[in-house]
DNA sequence: ACTCAAAATGGAACCGTTCCCATTTCATGA
DNA sequence: TCATGAAATGGGAACGGTTCCATTTTGAGT
């Protein structure tokens, strides 16, 4: 069957309201005050009738740009980055945006397919939370005029605004906290470098800051093939004098070694746990699992902001970094 | 500055290749076996050396229908809505579709909102995971041939294939596994009926289900005024000869639930809990929850294929239900 | 060599907008 | 009353593809 009514057009708008397509087309573009009250009446009540909305296929076509804002998420089940998609949706919304939303999968192939498709659809922006290194595809986007925000991961040669944390300030945070509590020797576990420069910033920043404040450290990488729990007993076992704690690189990390203390019998707190990335369940998980959280809303807006102001006026891009502060929520998992 | 170096165009490939637009607009679309592979090599080089790319826009304009998926998710940042996700965005790109991924936060005017915009770009196919009762607007998409397929909430009044949870079977698994583990007296909590026909669906199977039984049974909805610490203290209280059990009707409730017995003390196991939907974490809180795990993975999928066979085969609408059955993941939370 | 259908290719209209110009309408001041 | 410029409106050419149909090329059969 599919009876497959045609949707109505402008011109039948037009007709309609016995004017010409191009007053259609300003009243609902950003034109609309150049007619005359009597013409907007009469228009608003045709398009009423016949349930009339622009085609934005057409628009965009003409115009050569849409109206869609690109987004591409390197790992969509991570509560993290569902959060800052969240904010970045909402700050679409505001703006007259839609978000097409891609996950890589954490696959530079995927990333890449994703990247065309978005060139294709002749997005208006780009809000990249990168897997592998696409320079090239993005400074293409770029120099086709269409702007991109890193988000949490930057890419080198991009010219592009980096939006996340202050992974310097964070880890500088974490240290604090866990001297404070008096814990003299710290694992950082993190998951694999290449993909990602926050990893490898969060790393050097830990070395570095560990070292400064003459910490016993070491560090940890996840792969598929490391034998975490070997690596974890190891550690304890070299430090047997020392107050011991974990500093988890993000949440997922924090997800496994809580699994992993909880299969080793490890007292949380005696070892001390803590995490970048703020969970739902931390609080759950007795004594509660100490965090730093991200500003997530706050860094999804900033970035779809940073775009927006791009977008409109065609600034020439002065590539800047915004960081944001985490909070410290203090729980059990670093008290002794 | 901005260069705005502009896109190259099927006419200037052409040109290149020596050929009409005709033929390279064969050779990206599927007609490619109609074209002689001397053409098929001149134009494949010209495209690479222009770095070609077919315009989405156009393309969907003359077409009628773009490459887009649009999906309506009730609020992305529950977890069981991200896998889903996941699993629809995955099958698109098998299919070579994009995915617009809406958030309603649940909130029917939004919704509202994302539909219109969704028409406008004249998406392919719809999957909707409801928030209100959009029936007026999904059936409109549905006559102007847009297929649509209904995620886990049905609609009333809309041709459209529902897939998702097995209500029934889940609930009563839920009830058989509590029996079997010796607990008389079970309180269902759930979160606001109206805007989720799941939500009623299970309610209403909880209350048969436990009569059945011969279960002392009781209901909580949850809504911001709710006092739910009074409400659980109060159910305890009425039942000192039962051992009595908690049913949380989704994630949500599982984690506000969970977060109650640490605040009352109640040891897992001793009262029963369990819920619908696996989280991250049901293991990490000790001994465990007990849960019952919707195929997230294979709902998305199979909702997609749906939509998919509608698209192809402009088969008339008729409706089927789609269920899938939950796999219990038994844990301490009932082991009394 | 010649016919004729099938295969390969191209021309041009059209999809629904926007936007540049041209035209009409209107109030204003001389 | 009339010129005059501003405001309001409309006509029509793009935008970058797809697709119907016409034309040219090819190869098999006689």
């Amino acid at each position: 069957m599919s009876s497959a009514v045609r949707r109505s057009t402008i011109l039948e708008v037009a007709r309609l309201a016995g004017a010409s397509k191009t007053s259609v087309s300003r009243y609902f573009g950003d034109e609309r005050a150049r007619l005359s009250p009597t013409l907007q009446n009469r228009i608003a009540q045709a398009a009423s009738t016949l349930d009339y909305q622009p085609n934005q296929m057409a628009r965009g076509l003409k115009g050569g740009r849409s109206k869609l804002i690109g987004m591409l998420v390197a790992d969509i089940r991570n509560p993290f980055s569902v959060a800052i998609t969240h904010g970045v949706e909402q700050a679409c919304r505001q703006y007259g945006y839609s978000l097409l939303v891609c996950n890589t999968d954490n696959d530079s192939e995927q990333e890449r397919q994703h990247l065309d498709l978005l060139g294709a659809y002749q997005v208006a922006g780009l809000v990249v939370n990168a897997t592998g290194s696409p320079e090239t595809q993005l400074q293409a986007f770029i120099s086709h005029g269409t702007p991109v925000v890193l988000l949490d991961r930057e890419v080198s040669n991009v010219d592009a605004e980096v939006v996340g944390l202050d992974n310097q300030l964070a880890i500088d945070s974490a240290l604090d906290h866990l001297t404070t509590q008096g814990y003299q020797a710290v694992l950082y576990v993190s998951e694999a470098l290449e993909q990602s420069s926050t990893r490898q910033r969060r790393l050097a920043c830990f070395n570095q800051g560990a070292q400064q404040r003459e910490l016993s450290h070491t560090t940890l990488l996840l792969t598929s093939d490391t034998n975490v729990l070997q690596a974890l007993s190891h550690f304890l076992a070299a430090h047997p004098q020392h107050a011991c704690a974990v500093l988890c690189g993000n949440g997922n990390v924090t997800l496994t070694v809580t699994r992993l203390f909880q299969q080793l019998g490890l007292p949380l707190g005696q070892v001390g746990l803590m995490g970048i990335d703020e969970l739902d369940w931390c609080d759950l998980v007795p004594p509660g699992i100490t965090t730093l959280a991200q500003p997530t809303d706050a860094i999804g807006k900033t970035a779809l902001h940073c775009l927006r102001h791009r977008i409109t006026s065609q600034t020439s891009p002065q590539p800047t970094t915004l960081s944001f502060a985490p909070t410290l929520i203090a729980r059990g998992s670093t008290r002794r």
